[in-house]
DNA sequence: CGGATGATTCAACGACTGTTGAATTGGAGA
DNA sequence: TCTCCAATTCAACAGTCGTTGAATCATCCG
């Protein structure tokens, strides 16, 4: 069995349970094979976590950082949705793992948290640069904060990601994907226009983000 | 020993744990009492939680009710940053009760899922109730859907509670409370601008929210 | 003082956890 | 066919978990 098989196990129960929440026998069982296999691929649970983290996370990592190079000179609106996009297709096949990795944020283990750290760092700074970059450039609003508004940007695309497809179906008679697909519409309309120097400006047209 | 300090033990270790984290052997340990005395008082550890639930939700729900009371004049702008203080405050001291709804709406047993949704959703219609007010009176624009606008308003004021304390301290030098102050500051101007019929308009002077 | 009653503790059950050392399998090379 | 080594399983350890029945304590009533 190669490890990957094992990975996509661990990817599917720790999405649904979370890492504390999900055994190894549990994991095992998914993977069909033996708990004891695991630590003969694995060092122990945590790292199961790790190699999990290190699957999806450099892709995005250098996607993000191409996207700030100072030399692209798009617009920054045009750039700010392609930051959706992003996230939008290379988390798509991780359901679970954004939740779990925010689960493990908020009340996750120093360990975890370290271990996550490290690598959302560098994801959240290319994402500033484009800000820092867009007010430079006299796109975007002085007044606006780069950090905070790096955070607004990924956090809520992420609760889209994760919240509104469950959500908004209840509220509406909209599919779980359509209401990704509006949410991120409604979502980037109210952000541009809340960062933007000239609000009432139209916005360009957006690609479709990729599936 | 009243059952109140053992709520008052169980909601802090489940913010420091989470629901599944906490074992009842450290919510005794915290309270004071033997763990067998919980069972006393209370039917199984998930009585626990729903006993916590509803200390807080019932006076959310009847504070949003009240500032969704169409004869109630007052800004829309003013109106929305109360609900921003109205979660702020209601939800100050129960962070686990913040993740694990949000965990379960993501993970959806069933069960419990229904159990939430009849708690949060006259929540969220207030909510909603009062931006309608505000697309009625002019004072939003008529662009903004109102069930989105409401999910994106409310979302990011808990991401701002729960997350944005553990993750900003490590991006600058602030503390938690700080965090979670210029947070919602920052939050609120950028979604008003977002969401205003005039977003040049100047904010009305919001009132510190009340700790 | 005896007794009743509610509050609290004690000790233990069975199930599950992460982890490990030894035993077993399976297939490639000599 | 025998050997060797990697892959895989088995069985068990020590610990924690939620939960419970019996035992103890405190307090009030008669």
């Amino acid at each position: 069995m190669h490890p990957d098989q094992i990975l996509d196990a661990a990817q599917a129960v720790f999405g649904r349970l979370g890492v504390r929440g999900a055994s190894l026998r549990a994991i095992a069982r998914e993977a069909g094979c033996d708990p004891a296999l695991i630590y003969y691929h694995f060092e122990h649970k945590e790292a199961l976590f790790e190699a999990l983290l290190d699957r999806h996370f450099p892709g995005m990592r250098q996607a993000l950082e191409e996207l700030a190079d100072p030399s692209d000179l798009r617009s920054t609106a045009l750039r700010l949705w392609e930051v959706l996009g992003i996230y939008h297709c290379r988390l798509a096949g991780a359901p679970g793992l954004r939740s779990l990795v925010r689960g493990e944020i908020v009340q996750g283990a120093a360990g975890l948290q370290d271990l996550i750290e490290c690598r959302i760092r560098p994801i959240l700074m290319a994402v500033r640069q484009v800000i820092l970059q867009g007010i430079q450039r006299g796109e975007l609003r002085a007044q606006v904060d780069p950090t905070l508004a790096t955070f607004f940007l990924v956090r809520m695309q992420l609760e889209i990601l994760d919240l509104l497809p469950v959500v908004l179906p209840r509220l509406q008679p909209v599919t779980p994907d359509e209401a990704v697909r509006r949410g991120m519409e409604a979502w980037f309309a109210l952000y541009w226009r809340g960062i933007a120097m000239d609000p009432n400006a139209p916005l360009p047209p957006l690609p479709e983000p990729p599936h």
